[in-house]
DNA sequence: TAGATTGTTAATCGATTAACAATC
DNA sequence: TAGATTGTTAATCGATTAACAATC
């Protein structure tokens, strides 16, 4: 259970809440890695490995408690107790992101967001806020803020993102279509829809071809 | 040059054109699999693998030509000739999308957007006008559409889904929070945030155990 | 020519899947 | 008890990385 969950694993179990949460809602008690399996479309010993892996066990021959198995996989997944961020760039994807009602349920709290068009400062979405980036540094300082979310054009991510380390981030969720080189031990998650873009058009004139 | 690309080679590709252009940008002429390496923080070798496989040729002693290489891989990536779409679901996420104004350099056109709110019904969002979900099918036959963008809420999915391969598309971009469930040879590509976002936490709260 | 860099083949590593023992 | 399902160890598969030959 201390082992080190692989990354693949990692982001198989928030497939795995959404789908306990509907069986949940059905009234179902108990749920068997079959079940999971067949509805994700994994197989069932990977399904097994993940659950144990997140900490969960069942029980042979009945499968696991559903109410129990949401639970520890929800707090595996840290869903229960809720991670500060601070969010830069205010643009179309920022402010849907801070619009977005689903990080609450899923622990995470954006604080503020901040931005450096002047027309934008002190204008307020979604009940935030919105403050001058050269304000970062020292809110993020002073209310120990250690996740930034990284919504800006290309050209600026680099340079914000080192304020948000010289502000004591130590974790990066960048939307920005650039490659950060920040100092060891700084996690940085990449959201890059170009990379998924990039694999289904490819995989879509494949497809095209072969007809 | 005709394997099948391996699905981790085909994302790192873009990163590939963005740090490309910056050189470009700069004036220089050619690029060596060293300094693509160094600036993603990539095995040089796994370099060369990737722009193999994207059919890329350099020349011992001197690398790749730039403008080439630069042609070579955005041609591979299909972001030369425009893929059309339609995005179903206009909230906050969907709009954002369509607001987007990145997609037409990397070869996607969203031609129209749909919803099933009365209200959104014939609003325009940047230039499209918001129809309702009830065309989609015909409009998708008619207009010969491939690409389904999902950005419904959760419980919508799967039947939006099942009607965007009603009207003939066979790849869908599915932003919602599901797995869906499609005939075989549907292309399917996830953009799920809460895969980065348990990744991200997971990971947050090693390294504040660790201290 | 000498040496740097490409391009490919072989070795390694890690995740997935298969086999099977444990157990309710 | 018999049998279904968990949980784990072993085999497989694919991607990454190392080694090295080719070549400008």
């Amino acid at each position: 259970m201390n082992k080190r969950i692989p990354e693949p694993s990692l982001r198989r179990l928030p497939s795995y809440v959404y789908f306990l949460r509907q069986l949940a809602a059905q009234g179902r008690q108990a749920v068997s890695t079959a079940d999971l399996a067949q509805a994700l479309k994994l197989d069932p010993t990977q399904v097994r490995k993940d659950l144990s892996l997140a900490g969960a066990t069942g029980r042979p021959r009945v499968g696991y408690d559903l109410a129990e198995l949401l639970t520890t996989v929800e707090t595996f997944l840290g869903w229960h107790n809720a991670t500060d961020a601070f969010l830069v760039g205010t643009g179309q994807l920022g402010s849907a992101l801070l619009r977005y009602e689903g990080f609450g349920q899923r622990g995470l709290n954006i604080l503020a967001a901040f931005d450096t068009d002047p027309n934008k400062i002190g204008t307020i979405v979604h009940g935030r806020e919105i403050m001058h980036v050269s304000r970062l540094v020292g809110l993020a300082k002073r209310m120990r803020v250690l996740l930034g979310i990284l919504t800006v054009p290309g050209e600026a991510a680099q340079p914000t993102a080192e304020k948000m380390v010289e502000g004591g981030m130590i974790a990066i969720w960048n939307f920005a279509p650039a490659t950060l080189s920040l100092p060891e031990g700084i996690i940085v998650e990449n959201e890059h829809l170009d990379e998924t873009l990039a694999v289904l058009s490819h995989r879509l004139s494949l497809s095209l071809e072969s007809r």
